[in-house]
DNA sequence: TCTGGGGTCCTAGGACCC
DNA sequence: TCTGGGGTCCTAGGACCC
């Protein structure tokens, strides 16, 4: 029987700043997220305080300054490299990775008894690498080798559930809210069926789970029980959507201001489908406010020929954000997102072809690679006027220290 | 005063068709 | 007074993930 792995990179984002800044280990440290709202990871320490996941900065500043937390924006720069690297540590190890999300791969193995060892053999040689702190699950589905990884946290960072005996004091132990795929609203859904751990969900009837959580819901319920139904997904899927939003610094009041923004947004989501070699058929633009505190988006799409041209694009989202503009009103957030994607290069021709796409294509193919190797933003259309109306805030980012070569870590031995 | 960003999948209901 | 049945496609919204 084939085995799965879960490698789980432990507080990914905390830990990448470690590795560029030791004294920063045994200290409480938190990662913010854009315009430093909210906090997105945190070391250990940082969470023995009791600083929650997602806790808006403000809200949790004062613990940050009575107990000396480090806080840091975001470097996504940073982790994404990071990530990828290691994911090339992962690849030497096992014949198939599906690389999850940014800190999380599925391996698969033969199974066999010398899978724990291997897995701790991995575990160190990540940390030889990359200087990264990694967990590791291992099971027959991927459900229970995600929650393995969990657990794997307090259990030496290899936890295998091979065994089924050894599993069920686990699952009972466990709130079914820590199961892959059920949150809070699921469980709410639960409780009253009696519920609560994964261990009951796992015993539950097959009708029972379906009416009340969905087909998914039972496809977990027998990924628990020890029967595969998650495959490890390989090639990466083809992509249903590209967004590209932000939070502002600031609200922002005026309709030019938000079309210089979301200009800036459409190059970029524009950009990524260029990279990733996709054009969109529908634009869609979304403004965010609050209303009695609570966020509200409001958003509007349109048809288009299928396209990644940038002034396309860029044109579609300054229409959209006149439709939508309701003067007076104070918008702390916009977004652009493209939809109805599929390959650029099944070309369907427009039946009037002027010639201009070509030109057009041509030239952002120029844009992309001077952006790539200037570094983004080195190019901009005239639309895009990154003016500081809408700025974000980011005080406190680490440099790009692996990825800019004016920003390199500089190393001095002593002698 | 200050609350992220980028995704996926599933479901229910409406429109439409024969 | 009687008023079908079965299907597809699309969309919006819900729920969840990291």
């Amino acid at each position: 029987m084939p085995a799965f792995a879960l490698v789980d990179c432990n507080n990914f984002f905390v830990s990448c700043e470690r590795v560029f800044r030791p004294e920063l280990e045994g200290r409480p440290v938190i990662v913010l997220s854009n315009n430093d709202g909210c906090v997105i990871s945190r070391s250990e320490e940082a969470k023995a305080l009791g600083i929650g996941m997602g806790a808006p900065f403000f809200e949790v500043r004062a613990l940050v300054a009575e107990h000396g937390v480090a806080w840091i924006s975001a470097n996504h720069e940073l982790y994404v490299d990071m990530s990828k690297r290691v994911s090339s540590v992962l690849a030497r190890h096992a014949p198939v990775v599906e690389n999850y999300s940014i800190d999380e791969s599925f391996l698969a193995f033969p199974a066999d008894r010398t899978l724990e060892e291997r897995a701790r053999a991995l575990r160190a040689e990540v940390r030889l690498w990359t200087g990264l702190p990694v967990s590791i699950g291992l099971a027959p589905t991927k459900a229970l080798a995600k929650l393995g990884s969990d657990k794997a946290k307090r259990a030496g960072g290899v936890l295998s559930l091979l065994d089924a005996g050894a599993r069920e004091a686990i699952l009972d132990d466990t709130p079914v809210t820590h199961v892959w795929g059920i949150a809070q609203r699921s469980a709410l859904r639960l409780a009253p069926h009696g519920i609560r751990t994964a261990g009951d969900l796992a015993r539950a009837r097959d009708a029972l789970i379906r009416s009340v959580l969905g087909i998914g819901g039972l496809r977990l319920a027998h990924e628990l029980r020890g029967t595969p139904c998650l495959t490890l997904a390989a090639a990466p899927t083809e992509r249903q959507s590209v967004t590209v939003s932000r939070s502002f610094g600031k609200p922002v009041y005026g309709l030019e201001a938000l079309k210089s923004a979301l200009a800036a947004f459409a190059a970029r989501a524009a950009e990524r489908a260029r990279r990733h070699g996709l054009r969109a058929g529908e634009l869609s633009v979304h403004l965010g406010r609050r209303v009695d505190g609570r966020p509200v988006l409001e958003g509007t799409s349109a048809r288009l020929p299928p396209t990644n041209d940038t002034p396309t694009l860029i044109r579609a989202a300054k229409a959209l954000a006149e439709k939508l503009f309701v003067n007076g009103r104070a918008y702390k957030k916009a977004g652009v997102v493209l939809a109805g994607l599929e390959p650029a290069d099944a070309a369907q021709n427009e039946l009037f072809d002027d010639g201009s796409a070509g030109r057009s294509a041509r030239l952002s193919r120029v844009v992309d690679r001077l952006n790539a190797s200037l570094g983004a933003g080195a190019v901009r259309y005239g639309g895009e006027n990154t003016s500081s109306a809408w700025g974000a805030r980011c005080e406190s980012r680490s440099p790009h220290w692996t990825t800019r070569w004016d920003e390199l870590k500089t190393v001095r031995a002593a002698v």
